[in-house]
RNA sequence: GCCCAGAUGGCGGAAUUGGUAGACGCGCUGGACUCAAAAUCCAGUUCUCGCAAGGGAGUGAGAGUUCGAUUCUCUCUCUGGGCACCA
């Protein structure tokens, strides 16, 4: 029995049960699924588990869930799980801050947002789920880890890295921003440490190629920040032996076409060669503060100004063994290509700045080629024609590359290479609350894998929080202090963690096989599931996570645990949560919990209107009034049921349709319509314009009413209502479902409207036999009348010149030119 | 500085990809219902001139292509995001 007014919460909490207990969401792997439905994938980047579910995440699986609804109605074995990102800092800093476990914490904030997920009717797979932070899980990330090791894709080195005193941890250069660490704010300086690293730049060529796979699927903005982001370039390594010593400094450059116009060279203030270099303590000094400056730039500034000095010392020219001058340089970067560049100051921008600054000599090599000018005063950075380039002069710029590094490799001085931007993966975290890396170092026998057999290396649980001096897990000497597993000695286990970007790496594919406990996850299922078919979340993961799944994916198909090329064939981003002209974030004090709008208007109407607002790659602007306005339309849904429950309760035969009446038939028409619009719409994953197709539907419906009210009770006119309210209540289903469910359920339909089959517009509804001809006159709309299909341009150019509004307009005036467009507009040209 | 995206009523946003600009929602105005209010239903709502019929302008600014431009091209302004002396 239906309530007279529309009261979500009498009805969410118990479809919401029903679905659960009927297992409604949960997916048999498509090779074992009994209806051998094809396979369909739909992921939401999983949520960090930090208490409780904000707005953008509510929008993020209010989107996800249309997505897995409307596929599942459409006949896919659709899969949606949910798991936890849970390892990361603010566990660990509310251990710091509140005395809580990291652990406690995290489970906590967990169970917390499992219950919130709930009330929003996601249909989740919940018997997938997963927390990175236990050990089932983070097991096959440390069996990963010796596998990457084992195949020399894992190694450590020192670097150079960004140290945040206050997280008392390293940062990766990407987690820089503003010179401040990127979680805390606090300021970031250097540090030398050893890290563990994996190559990344080894999948650089294929990161960038696997694009092509991509280009469908994937927004054109994402692919162009990571093909910058991985920076391809052509070039050539050009080796100058260093006068009077035999070391060599080695650059990279894209334009080994200018190379006779090598003035000097300069190199890195932290280039290994610099204290051979330089023999004046003074000049030492000063190499010292441009070295300063570097370090500035690597966290993401340049100095203000270019700064340099003369080394004393010289480098031989590859080719015309003239002596080059060896200059060190604040602009150039250590972690980029070798560190060192040849100096082309008449054509490269830099190079002339500097040699400006410096009164350095400027030897034009390029002549513009015919037509292009050189503007004087200025570096010309085009191709050209070579000059003054020995056996080279005259070759076109692009000729002379190859030719130049064919030279120099046959001297042995130079190869042609690629040169990539990316680098490789710092994934050490002087933290507590990760994975921990299963290394063991040994004083006699070094770097020792932890045996499989003793995986997982479980984190301890007894430790103390008190953010200082650096990692917990250093002062746990039960932790540390092992034997050697390979020769049985004291030996000290590593206490860095992984980064919490590895856990993210790999979990859609643990999705699979949430529970097998024989590897990652099982290979056959991975395969029947990858990839992702739908894959949603925040632009702001573009380049990181984006990549280093990427990465990882190959990888894993490179051993032979997957088939597949990528991870994800379609990549939804959605925008920012927006409210009052800012992010909606606690320290703004703009937050609108989800739990109030749940609880104020229910779930379908906060689900809905984040879907309405705005499309999802758009910022939603959050507007209370805007919500409320989503509430009523719910209501007007209600309304309308409730009004016509009896004769909606029953099935209602199948009359004569042939003779309708005007009214009915423009209902069934706009009822086909709002089909075909809602399923494109979602096809186009254009959300708000599907609602609002459902709304106009609803509204032509209302109209009817208000107008012939007893329209609706011939037999033809409970068909045409009965058809029209059930296509509604199912087009609504992916949004609101609850409501649909209830209204589905009063219906008397025996099944769930979240399995029912998606309608299908008659297309013969869709077309009509005469359509509204806009007339214009020289471009301008004058008139309009409605003509039938199929007319001929004579004859509609006839119809045309005789109405009055036109007549009046062409009185007196020749016509030029008749332009017919069928099905739409006629324009007469005076 | 470079790269990417965007700019449409009072507001959020539509527009079949070159063919009626402003769908749908919010807000506002008026009407019905009510003793009244709320809720609901109906109507109107780009600006401007006009009592009206009707005219004129109009998609950040300026030019161009076209019978016709929110849509394509060029220049510029502003906003958001990314990268940064990348050789």
């Amino acid at each position: 029995m239906l309530s007279e007014s529309y009261d979500p919460s009498s009805l969410e909490g118990k479809w919401q049960e029903a679905w659960e207990k009927r297992g409604v969401f949960n997916a048999p792997d498509p090779d074992k699924d009994p209806l051998k439905r094809p396979k369909y994938y739909c992921l939401c980047m999983f949520p960090y588990p930090s208490g409780e579910i904000h707005m953008g995440h509510l929008r993020n699986y209010s989107i996800g869930d249309v997505v897995s609804r409307y596929k599942r109605m459409r006949g896919f074995n659709v899969m949606q799980p949910i798991g936890w990102d849970a390892f990361g800092l603010p566990a660990e800093n509310a251990a710091i801050n509140r005395g809580v476990h990291p652990r406690e914490w995290t489970l906590k904030n967990i169970s917390q947002m499992q219950r919130d997920l709930r009330l929003m009717g996601i249909a989740y797979d919940w018997t997938r789920e997963v927390a990175t932070c236990l050990p089932e899980y983070y097991r096959w990330e440390q069996l990963m880890f010796r596998r990457f090791y084992e195949q020399g894709l894992a190694y450590r080195k020192k670097g150079h890295l960004n140290w945040c005193s206050n997280c008392e941890t390293v940062l990766a250069n990407e987690q820089v921003h503003d010179g401040k660490c990127w979680r805390c704010d606090g300021p970031v300086t250097t540090r030398d440490l050893y890290q563990w690293y994996l190559k990344i730049t080894l999948y650089a060529d294929q990161l960038l190629k696997d694009h092509e796979q991509l280009k469908a699927g994937w927004p054109e903005r994402v692919l162009e920040m990571q093909r910058h982001w991985i920076g391809q370039s052509e070039g050539c390594r050009i080796q100058f032996a260093v006068e009077n010593s035999k070391d060599v400094i080695e650059v990279f450059t894209t334009r080994p076409d200018t190379l006779f116009g090598v003035n000097f060279v300069t190199i890195a203030p932290t280039h290994p060669l610099i204290q051979s270099l330089v023999s004046d303590a003074g000049v030492k000094k000063i190499i010292e503060m441009l070295s300063d400056q570097v370090k500035v730039m690597d966290r993401g500034k340049p100095p203000e100004k270019k700064e340099g000095v003369f080394t004393g010392s010289y480098c031989v020219h590859p080719i015309t063994g003239e002596r080059v001058p060896i200059w060190v340089g604040n602009f150039v970067l250590m972690e980029y290509g070798t560190g060192a560049v040849m100096a082309v100051p008449a054509h490269d921008e830099r190079d002339y700045e500097f040699a400006g600054l410096y009164k350095l000599p400027i030897k034009v090599v390029i002549n513009p080629a015919a037509g292009a000018k050189a503007e004087v005063g200025k570096a010309f950075i085009e191709a050209g024609i070579l000059v003054n380039s020995g056996p080279f002069t005259g070759m076109k710029s692009e000729e002379a590359k190859s030719k130049i590094g064919e030279a120099l490799e046959k001297k042995g001085l130079g190869e042609r290479t690629t040169q990539y931007r990316l680098r490789d993966w710092g994934i050490s975290r002087q933290r507590y609350w990760g994975s921990p890396i299963p290394v063991v170092y040994c004083d006699d026998c070094g770097v020792v894998l932890v045996p499989e057999k003793d995986l997982p290396v479980e984190l301890p649980k007894d430790v103390a929080f008190t953010g200082k001096g650096g990692n917990p897990l250093e002062k746990v000497e039960t932790f540390w202090s092992v034997l050697c597993p390979k020769c049985g000695k004291n030996a000290r286990r590593e206490t860095d963690t992984m980064d919490t970007f590895v856990e993210s790496s790999w979990y859609y594919a643990r999705f699979t096989s949430a529970q097998y406990s024989a590897g990652p996850f099982e290979k056959r299922a991975a395969d029947a599931w990858l990839p992702v078919d739908c894959y949603i979340g925040g632009i702001e993961h573009a380049c990181m996570h984006l990549l280093y799944s990427r990465f990882f994916h190959k990888v894993m198909r490179d051993w032979g645990y997957l088939s597949s090329d990528e991870p994800f064939q379609k990549l939804l981003t959605q925008g920012m949560v927006i409210k009052d002209g800012a992010k909606m974030s606690k320290s703004k004090g703009n937050v609108v919990s989800p739990h109030a709008i749940i609880e104020k208007f229910g779930a379908d109407t906060g689900r809905l209107f984040s879907l309405f607002a705005a499309p999802p790659e758009k910022d939603l602007d959050w507007n209370e009034k805007g919500v409320e306005g989503c509430y009523r339309f719910l209501g007007r849904v209600w309304r309308l049921f409730y009004q016509f429950h009896a004769q909606l309760a029953s099935p209602a035969g199948t009359p004569d349709l042939s003779s309708l009446s005007s009214v009915l038939h423009v209902i069934r028409r706009k009822a086909h319509w709002a089909i075909q619009k809602t399923t494109d719409s979602i096809e186009e994953t254009k959300f708000n314009t599907a609602i609002s197709a459902q709304m106009e539907l609803v509204n032509e419906v209302y109209l009817l009413m208000a107008r012939d009210a007893k329209a609706f009770e011939s037999p033809q006119g409970r068909f045409v209502l009965r058809e029209a309210v059930g296509v509604l209540v199912q087009l609504l289903a992916p949004f609101a479902p609850h409501l649909a469910e209830e209204l589905w359920a009063a219906m008397g339909n025996q099944d769930f409207v979240a399995t029912s089959v998606w309608p299908v517009a008659d297309p013969k509804l869709l077309s009509d036999d005469t359509f509204l001809l806009v007339i214009q006159v020289n471009g301008k709309v004058r008139d309009r009348i409605s003509v039938a299909r199929g007319l001929e341009k004579a004859q509609v150019e006839a119809l045309v010149k005789e109405l009055p509004k036109i007549k009046e307009q062409i009185a007196g005036k020749s016509i030029k030119q008749f332009v017919y467009v069928p099905g739409r507009l006629a324009n007469v040209v005076i």
